[in-house]
DNA sequence: ACGCCCTTGTGAACGTTTGCACAAAGTCGC
DNA sequence: GCGACTTTGTGCAAACGTTCACAAGGGCGT
């Protein structure tokens, strides 16, 4: 697995299996949808409204359903019911999995104490750490364990998924812990890529690099906002790049004004080294997902 | 913004902006290696090596730091202070961004003590919740302020990224207020799809939709390993599917054995209402992302 | 000064995803 | 029972993303 490119049915004709990657991200957003309608009393709903809902268009919401069965009625819609069902089934969601919590610090507490985690079947089988100062409390009416019984968690709790809330340092070796106890699902929360055999499966959450993102598109919305302070053919991104770090610092953030106004300019991090205590790399895995 | 389809530009052959999403998405990633490495001493690295520490395939990394000019030297690779000096401009990071986080519940609490938080150039600006028992206190050196301060807290600290921790039920209701404040760059937590104007920039984190897809892949692999437990045309999906709710419950898991044990189904959960106080949804906006 | 060798940058092929548009299929009113 | 109307399911084309493979370019040894 390791959702990289690798390894996917090219899908044949007679497609049961070999749901599209991108339908499967999306079915879980409309099955969200499905239950906040269902408990609304609604009890059919046509590809428009569930797409409208899940913000989505409708051709594309029909063909993803579409991979798993013709479960519509022509001039009618779903049964949303039944749909919930269909893809609950699709998604595995009709089982239990139990799931490790490796790392208990803030975000490892946060999830152990969050409920919506229990609400498609994810169990919090066990919550482990290192620090001798955290294991044995309490949180979330689990007793967290020590991180040395990581291959007795996961025999004993039958752990399919593995979380990985540890600082960065300690994700890999984690990681290797989990997998060569015979876990093949691993969301890893810390900012590292991880190294795994072709056979699992690791998803990861990176807050820092969905603001990044923002930031991206924030910076391009207000580099956009001051279009007419530079020159037509202007290029200030290649005005510099004759080499040698920037003549000026300044540089990055030509003609201040701009809608947001350019803050001071934070050189020192954007040029030389680390940021954080996290910053940490090794191995190889999918960086898209 | 909303990054839905819709607005892109087609990047006219002179592609100087309008950078693949799929790229931007990565770059953040090249950028933490980078700063790995610029703190392990290493000065020039090939386009190989730092693909490989990224888990991507070299072509694409190549193509991706293609897009934000000629950065290398053929022959040698890249100069790595050099290349994360010009990554960290295109996303714009050698700026500040004031963040404002709505809601300091479990997880908000747990992004404010986040230090890796700060690393890139996200600066906390301030903490709201609209629980008077949480108001005025202290997180992370931070006094939580009360949520009808939004408005003047954005104007205040000229926050440009808010981020959402509140319940699902009060999510759309805080978005409508960041972007009616101003806030076009939006982070959300909880599990909803929001509604917003095509200017604003939403990008979610949902842990819940990570595990499913997590979980479809776990059953698809399980599923693999008891193929031939079924009838070679066997269709379970479709066989049940002559409408009216399966028959029989246990349908969903046939013949029990499987590699880990089909657990009990837990179907009074997959074919009814709800499953946490979280359900809920309105609005459109892109789900994929 | 020259040529070898290494690595970048990119053209072109391929696979995946999206969205349009419409025929097929079913419902509902009469 | 029938015809009009609604909505699904899908063929198709365009957009987007990934990967291969290699020519162009630059450093470095001689
Ligand atoms: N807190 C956030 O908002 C946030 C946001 C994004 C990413 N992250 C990432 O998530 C991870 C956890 O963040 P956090 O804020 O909870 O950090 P934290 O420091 O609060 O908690 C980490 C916990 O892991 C434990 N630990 C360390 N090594 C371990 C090991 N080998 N085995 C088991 N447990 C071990 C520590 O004892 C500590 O309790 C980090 O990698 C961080 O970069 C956190
Ligand atoms: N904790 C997790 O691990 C986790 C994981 C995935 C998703 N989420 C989602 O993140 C969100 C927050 O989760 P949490 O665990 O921190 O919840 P929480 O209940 O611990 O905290 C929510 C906080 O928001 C505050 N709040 C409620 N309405 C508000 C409003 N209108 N304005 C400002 N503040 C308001 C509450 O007072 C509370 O302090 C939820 O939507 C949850 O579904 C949480």
């Amino acid at each position: 697995m390791s959702r990289g490119p690798s390894a996917r049915r090219p899908a044949p004709a007679g497609n049961h299996h070999g749901i599209p990657d991108a339908t499967v991200a999306r079915l879980p957003v409309y099955l969200r949808v499905l239950y906040g309608m269902a408990d609304r009393g609604v009890t059919t709903v046509s590809s428009e409204e569930l797409a409208a809902a899940a913000g989505v268009n409708s051709a594309k919401l029909r063909k993803d359903l579409s991979h798993l069965g013709s479960y519509g009625t022509r001039g009618v819609g779903y049964d949303v019911e039944y749909l919930v069902y269909q893809v609950s089934r699709e998604l595995g969601l009709t089982q239990d999995w139990p799931v490790l919590i490796v790392g208990a610090g803030n975000l490892g507490r946060a999830l152990a104490n969050y409920g919506g985690f229990a609400s498609r079947g994810f169990r919090i089988a066990a919550l482990l750490d290192c620090d001798p100062g955290v294991v044995g409390t309490v949180i979330a009416r689990h007793t967290v364990r020590s991180a040395d019984e990581i291959e007795e968690a996961v025999r004993k709790f039958d752990v399919a998924i593995g979380v990985i809330a540890t600082p960065a340092a300690a994700a890999q070796n984690v990681c290797n812990r989990l997998v060569a106890a015979g876990v093949r699902s691993i969301l890893n929360f810390a900012p590292v890529v991880l190294n795994v055999p072709s056979d699992v499966d690791v998803r990861k959450v990176d807050l820092s690099i969905e603001l990044q993102i923002l930031a991206f598109h924030a910076q391009r919305r207000t580099a956009a906002a001051r279009l007419f302070d530079l020159p037509p053919g202007g290029d200030l991104a290649r005005g510099i790049a004759a080499r040698g770090l920037p003549a000026s610092p300044a540089a990055a953030s030509p003609n201040g004004r701009s809608g947001r106004g350019a803050r001071a300019a934070a050189e020192s991090r954007a040029v030389a080294g680390s940021g954080s205590e996290d910053d940490y790399t090794t191995g190889a895995q999918a960086v898209g997902t």
